[in-house]
DNA sequence: GTTATATAGTTGTCATGACAACTATTTTGA
DNA sequence: TCAAAATAGTTGTCATGACAACTATATAAC
């Protein structure tokens, strides 16, 4: 299919999408003061006991500085803990607090109505076939990138 | 099938996907002096004869704080340049440069290549999908965030 | 025709993310 | 053992993007 401008462009694509759904879910949940990234940080630390701060950031799919920086935010409002590793005194364990816990217990059906909104002009199938594909193109960009 | 953590979200995944496509074209596109985003509005200004600013933007997809910054960083570098609209004095005309003309010329083959690096692990009828349904859910956007 | 509203663009602030440089530890290996 | 390399984390800088507030101009309503 002929497309205009940049729309054959998948980066360019995907980008748009993104900042889209990203936008929506922000605006979910402004009342409760935490972003989309800050969200998906916290939500790994609640799920996970006694992840180093390195391995959250892995799961989050964010870098050293930038995990620091949500890592930051989210004590700063109370929701997560540094802990030190008495065995490696490089490392940081990261804890949710109860408070924490609490509000991705509360904005996690939020997550889950913004998605069910967004992919409601896809049916379940086709909704599954996207995401296969995001994910093999992103297991390809791993192995690309090292 | 059942997914890990936050692999199972729209937005977690199209973040991480995009942001490894974005990396990959910066790092071939350092040589340039040239960020994928800046790129895409310089696109733009090259494909398009007598578009004003805001048109610009809507087509690259930025709002109008990005697109100033955007444009600003291409005047600069000689890329772009702004011209007054004599009709509407509110409206600025933003014209691609020899040397910004020169520039997509010499980097479109390597916005091609990554593109195909990157849809490498797809076959042709995959990526059509994959492009297929991110523009449904793009729309979608559009229509929900209005 | 004048006032109200809409539009085009700019500027400031903050969060995210890329990158480089840095400190402090731990692990390797000669 | 002890110097080199690897690892965990922090800090600084810049570009992007969201948002709000602002200026200037143009269009609509009355």
């Amino acid at each position: 299919m002929a497309r205009e401008g940049l729309e054959g462009s998948l980066g360019f694509t995907t980008g748009l999408v993104y900042r889209r759904m990203s936008n929506r879910l922000m605006q979910r949940l402004r009342a409760y003061d935490i972003t989309p990234e800050q969200w998906s940080v916290l939500f790994y630390a609640s799920q996970s006991e006694g992840l180093i701060q390195r391995e959250l950031g892995e799961r989050a799919g964010k870098d050293k500085p930038t995990t620091t920086r949500i890592v930051d935010h989210l004590v700063r409002k109370g929701w997560v803990a540094r802990r030190p590793d008495d065995a490696d005194r490089r490392a940081i364990y990261i804890e949710a607090t109860a408070a924490g816990r609490r509000l991705i217990d509360e904005t996690k059906p939020i997550e889950a109505a913004v998605l069910a909104e967004v992919t409601a002009c896809l049916t379940a199938e086709e909704h599954e076939t996207l995401l296969d594909l995001l994910h093999r193109v992103g297991r390809h960009l791993d192995r690309l990138n090292g």
